[in-house]
DNA sequence: GCCAACGTTGGC
DNA sequence: GCCAACGTTGGC
């Protein structure tokens, strides 16, 4: 079972630093079935996670989080107010699902233009092309030369 | 703002 | 179950 993620967000969305402001929320607004079925069959608690900032300049990954709660239901598809609301989802079908993140520690911003350049990273789901999933999975490998990269000498130990 | 690459929807 | 139309993502 795979123990490394990486996980998109806008960071005019929601950043980095508000993850560490909250110490942690609940990763809702996910409406895309394989990155649904990642985190509710793979994804477990103790697990790390890159933090990556898309649709910025240049998009970057900002930190490392780790996954505090495993997968229950994302109550905001079935609130009419929300943005994320989805008139098929019910108590009976939850249909969507969200895990909790909290913040493990920073990176320096490791950008896309750098991963790009590190031959071993060539295989990272993020950077092949059309690769568009919110939550992906990323071997110990890549994960560690990306910790490198940020600035860490080790994959940190969480428990 | 463009647009390629996907994913979803819904008529048939 | 096919597939055209449409919507979204996200780098550039």
């Amino acid at each position: 079972m795979n123990c490394y993620w990486l996980m998109k967000s806008e960071p005019h969305v929601y950043p980095w630093n508000q993850l560490k402001i909250d110490g942690g929320t609940h990763w809702d607004g996910v409406r895309n079935y394989q990155a649904r079925n990642i985190m509710r069959d793979e994804m477990s608690v103790g697990d790390l996670v890159l933090f990556y900032h898309s649709n910025c300049k240049p998009p970057h990954i900002a930190g490392i989080a780790r996954v505090s709660k495993e997968a229950y239901p994302d109550h905001t598809a079935q609130d009419p107010g929300s943005k994320y609301f989805d008139p098929k989802a019910s108590p009976d079908n939850p249909r969507w699902m969200m895990v909790d993140i909290e913040p493990v520690c920073d990176l320096s911003p490791v950008d896309l233009p750098a991963m790009r350049m590190n031959a071993a990273l060539e295989e990272m789901a993020l950077l092949r092309k059309g690769q568009r999933l919110s939550v992906q999975p990323v071997s110990e490998t890549h994960f560690s030369i990306v910790c490198n990269m940020g600035g860490l000498d080790k994959i940190p130990n969480v428990i």
